[in-house]
DNA sequence: CCCTGATTCGC
DNA sequence: GCGAATCAGG
């Protein structure tokens, strides 16, 4: 059965990818012999990169950013072409959702609790709560208002900077991130 | 050694 | 467009 990519299975790659999980789960949830060689190839098709929820905090763009070409036993016959410098993606440096410090000041008093990745709605705030890789990992789990996190997360998260040309960078990401959810 | 995503390149 | 092979890092 070749796996095509129908529109439904895409749709469940979108979400569960954004929701944080990690491709091999993905590929194996989606089953169909789906390897996560292969989600991950079709998540980058799709011109998805970066999640609200990240799998794992190591692994930063700048140590991701390597060069993986040096194959060994490379014909190049028909392209033959030399890549030089292609511009693949390149991100602007855009406020990003940063996690409590280590000593957990608790920015939410009130937390209510503590919704799974089963229980979390698609109007919840998806705020992590705890150490992703974590079986306990859960999300903030309340009425998500700006984008997918609720308002005090969403404080957080898109802290505007205190020096703004004009364009509001925030709503830029909340916009794009309203956008999957 | 396990895992993760990123990238390249042949198909 | 698809995905195995590969790379690089945690």
């Amino acid at each position: 059965m070749t796996a095509g990519w129908t529109e439904d299975r895409v749709g469940a790659l979108k979400k569960l990818w954004l929701e944080g999980q990690s491709a091999s789960q993905i590929a194996k949830q989606l089953g169909g012999g789906v390897t996560r060689n292969a989600v991950i190839g079709k998540v980058h098709r799709l011109g998805l990169s970066g999640r609200a929820a990240p799998s794992q905090p190591a692994r930063t763009a700048a140590t991701t950013f390597r060069t993986a070409r040096p194959r060994p036993a490379a014909p190049a016959q028909g392209q033959g072409m030399a890549q030089p410098s292609a511009p693949r993606r390149l991100e602007a440096v855009q406020p990003k959702p940063v996690q409590p410090a280590a000593p957990a000041p608790a920015p939410v008093p009130d937390l209510p609790g503590t919704a799974t990745v089963m229980t979390l709605g698609a109007h919840m705030c998806k705020w992590p709560i705890g150490d992703p890789s974590s079986r306990e990992f859960s999300f903030c789990g309340r009425r998500a208002s700006e984008g997918v996190y609720c308002v005090e997360h969403a404080r957080v998260a898109y802290q505007p900077q205190t020096k703004r040309g004009g364009k509001d960078g925030a709503s830029d990401l909340a916009r794009s991130l309203r956008r999957y959810i």
